[in-house]
DNA sequence: AAAACTGTACCAATCGTTCGGTATAGTGTC
DNA sequence: GACACTATACCGAACGATTGGTACAGTTTT
């Protein structure tokens, strides 16, 4: 699929200017292509438009961000390197997060359920590695919202502050902070 | 000042629909004002109505989440204080936050200094209450921070997720784990 | 030749903004 | 008290520009 060139560029756009201050302009001046040629491959408009970039969003989250989740490593070692994935995708905190952006402007409701079943889709395979690890799965549900509380949250001060260290630091301890109480994890105690 | 009729009224609007998806027409049927009565109020147009916003959401920030955090109460209290009210300024959790809608639309840059100034004065008026119970400033700033990013995450995500219970439990929890570690507090320790 | 693609021109609708003007309520002058 | 004057609040209509979207003829690619 051809598609696939224009729609990380699509995704920078939006993430940058949010669902109503993408305009077609801006949408033809980015990817290089003409109305009518956006209109061939995006017969729906914006609004396929932003399909797309959710539908490759999730392939990214299933294949590159929670890939190896279900695996048979530690699960401290496959929660770090989901948060490397994380830092590497949100660029350490310089960029924000669609999701975010698509929750934040007019088009809300258009794409909230999309947008929710990505959430939960990434919520749900931190939980199985917590429970995996020994945790009950209320306790491990609430601990991976807390972890996707801290992502969302470190992207909104890194932005709002204009640095990324919040985002950096979050995303540094957030393994260790998963792994509290769990039983592969307690050899790294307080000093 | 008659403008604090309609201030609230752009709050919400602005709120709900970000920058960009702020149209006159919706601002002008929200506040019963048309077009022209706009710009009578705010001759800047909708950069002014959001820099009144902006005003009028520091107002509420100083006199209102802040006030009394410089006060001789012990720092739990303050700091539990700080968190019902910033509970009930959201909604617990059913309204999203007016600056982070800013920081993710394309008004961006136009706003970004003065949603940083908010951001930094909550944030500091957090790490002095910290700094005052005892934490070294370094670890005070950052601890501030990070409640900031549970409250901005947690707004994220019971957008995201339809539903308030995780800014709830975030807030809940919020003060006792700004205080860990921390003189007055320690006695409240786990079960 | 068929299919995929694109440039040009165009559309109605809406955008943010401005203009000219109308009430209403004072305020000072005589 | 009658008068001219001013300030404030508001609105209908229109401005030029841009919005998202379409029609269609042409060009590439296969």
């Amino acid at each position: 699929m051809p598609k696939d060139t224009y729609v990380p560029c699509l995704l920078d756009l939006f993430r940058q200017n949010g669902y109503d201050g993408a305009t077609l302009s801006k949408i033809s001046e980015a990817t290089g292509l003409g109305r009518a040629s956006l209109y061939h491959h995006f017969p729906g408009g914006k609004d396929e438009m932003v399909g797309a970039v959710l539908d490759y969003l999730q392939r990214r989250l299933e294949q590159h961000i929670l890939q190896g989740m279900d695996g048979e490593e530690e699960p401290l070692v496959k929660l770090q390197r989901m948060c490397d994935r994380t830092a590497l995708t949100y660029d350490n905190g310089n960029r924000a997060c669609l999701l975010a952006t698509l929750l934040l402007g007019s088009a809300r409701d258009v794409f909230q359920v999309r947008v929710q079943a990505l959430l939960e889709a990434w919520r749900d395979a931190i939980a199985a590695v917590l429970i995996e690890a020994g945790l009950d799965p209320q306790t491990a549900q609430e601990r991976a919202e807390d972890a996707l509380i801290s992502i969302q949250g470190a992207l909104v001060l890194s932005q709002g502050l204009k640095k990324p260290s919040p985002f950096q630091r979050v995303l540094q301890k957030l393994p260790q902070e998963l792994c509290r109480n769990v039983r592969q994890c307690e050899q790294q105690a307080l000093p």
